[in-house]
RNA sequence: UCCUCUUUAGCUCAGUUGGUUAGAGCAUCUGACUGUUAAUCAGAGGGUCGUUGGUUCGAGUCCAACAAGAGGAGCCA
């Protein structure tokens, strides 16, 4: 092999420049060969686009062709050339062939053709080398880096916030437990409970359920912080929008109110899919075309109304719908649905908690736009949340997008410690475990709002998928932690 | 966790009212073809019909349990 440096394959269709020499890494996609001449579609991940190797059989060692199958891994080095074919630009006519790594074309998974997202799910370690699920992660990326580039251009602080926590009392959902005991042989106290005073930490343990808390903290200081990091939910939920792990970003703003958060996440979507849209062309393109191509053989009702990118240039072009709960629950109560009985559960009394029928209902059907949707009844949501004057609702928002429901929830939190208590006290929270939390509200507080977007649901709206499992490369769900 | 559906070749699926040797497309292999685009054409190989039990002269097909997967619901991000 030469000293030569392999070039992207991304540069080489880029740049578009021919008449150079070059060397390219990469795995096989496709080959088609007839006896003078055999083509070979190589893709090294770093774009969806492949590169053509053309290579002939009479210079090529028959061998090293043979071996060039579907998934195996190849180093080639020739000349970059116009291409005589229609299908691409730039080609490579090989002068040496190397097989870095073997395919077996009769055990090798994955084949030059259209698999099913279930199948896929199957084998999570090779499906990266696929065109949809390599698009899905070169977005993923880009998401993860526009997240970054978008709060520090506005001056917050990132805030890694602990993964092992001591706090059960957030009430987010079931947590997993984090022990170092013998689970075979656990310590006991006198009264027969687990004795965790002998565990690692010498307290009960379990992995973070959300950030927000902590982030509090640091915004009780920093001004403006946000956290970006995983979180758990032991929860037995099967669904196309539920991990046991995923990931969370959480801003918190000191001196901010409900609407100054409203405009924080609406800000943040529109910068997210536009950061995709002008970063992720080639991918986003890919995606859209596959909708299209899915929903051909649909009847016209079943189709969306609108693809992939024209999905996105929407959100970006448009404001979202600003309602207070009070409000939907009217246009609720007086739809088509609620009144022909459609709904599973009717709309009838104020203060109800709206299901997932209802939130498609207001965006996809009503308003056809994302909805922020604020000001629930304080009953319905968590304690920590800013009581509004009415005595009824509490200053909290979510956003909720067509496909997903909520892709974000948040709050203006309650910065006065008589508030506060009181309400912890009706919602049996324990206070004793959360005075480091109320700490903030004696010394300095400040109203400061803050809310959660799921990471994962925020890629499902900009790719298109439809079930969470293809966002993230590895998912985690009841019964399932392959890999 | 609840409800509904699915499980037949490597993949995607068909398989009639229960009745000889279970089919197709793609993939794979072999051959043909002077530049292909998921190439094309011809041929070949490939199956414990999810598992266990039952009904029956006879089960891929009917029944039950279990398992795996999908969709919906709840909970939420």
């Amino acid at each position: 092999m030469s000293s030569e440096k392999r070039t992207k394959i991304l540069d080489i269709l880029q740049s578009g420049e021919v008449g150079t020499s070059a060397l390219v890494k990469g795995w096989v996609r496709t080959k088609r060969q007839n006896k003078n001449v055999a083509f070979i579609a190589l893709n090294d991940g770093s774009t969806i686009n492949n590169l053509q190797l053309v290579a002939d059989p009479n210079l090529i060692d028959e061998a090293l062709l043979k071996a060039s199958t579907t998934g195996a891994c190849l180093a080639a080095t020739g000349e970059l050339v116009a291409s005589q074919g229609s299908g691409q630009n730039v080609e490579l006519i090989v002068k040496t062939l190397e097989v870095l790594g073997e395919a077996d074309p009769e055990k090798y998974p994955l084949q030059p053709k259209k698999h099913s997202m279930e199948f896929l799910r199957e084998i999570a370690y090779l499906r990266p080398r696929t065109n949809t699920f390599g698009a899905i992660f070169r977005i993923r990326h880009a998401m993860i880096f526009a997240v970054h580039n978008f709060f520090n251009q506005k001056g917050f602080v990132n805030v890694h916030t602990p993964i092992i926590t001591a706090s059960d009392a957030e009430g987010a959902g079931e947590t997993f437990k984090v022990t170092t005991l013998d689970l075979n042989n656990v310590p006991k106290t006198e009264e027969g409970a687990v004795d965790h005073s002998q565990d690692f930490f010498e307290k009960e343990t379990n992995l973070t359920v959300s950030g927000q808390l902590e982030g509090e903290l640091a915004a009780m200081a920093l001004g403006q912080i946000y956290t970006f990091g995983p979180t758990f939910r032991a929860e037995n939920s099967n669904t196309t929008r539920h991990l046991a792990e995923f990931w969370m970003i959480e801003p918190e703003m000191a001196f901010a109110d409900l609407d100054d958060d409203a405009d924080l996440a609406e800000e943040m979507l529109q910068y997210l899919v536009g950061y995709a849209l002008e970063h992720c062309a080639d991918d986003l393109q890919f995606l859209h075309d596959r909708e299209v191509e899915e929903n051909k053989n649909k009847k016209e009702t079943e189709r969306p109304e609108l693809y992939l990118l024209d999905r996105l240039k929407f959100v970006v072009e448009n404001d979202f719908e600003r309602v207070t709960y009070t409000e939907a629950i009217q246009v609720l109560r007086n739809s088509k649905p609620n009144k022909k009985k459609k709904f599973k559960y009717l709309i009838d009394e104020w203060g109800a908690d709206l299901q997932s029928e209802h939130e498609r209902y207001l965006v996809e059907k009503h308003y056809k736009k994302p909805v922020i949707l604020t000001d629930y009844p304080k009953d319905i949501k968590a304690f920590y949340m800013r009581q509004n004057d009415d005595g009824k609702t509490v200053a909290a928002m979510d956003i909720l997008f067509p496909g997903i429901g909520e892709i974000v929830g948040g709050s203006q939190r309650e910065e006065r410690l008589d508030k506060l208590e009181q309400r912890m006290d009706e919602m049996g929270v324990p206070k004793e475990e959360l005075w480091w939390y109320l700490d903030t509200r004696r010394f300095g507080s400040a109203p400061h709002s803050g809310f959660g977007l799921g990471f994962e649901r925020m890629i499902l709206f900009v790719t298109g998928m439809t079930n969470i499992r293809d966002v993230i490369p590895f998912p985690r769900t009841p019964g399932n932690a392959e890999f």
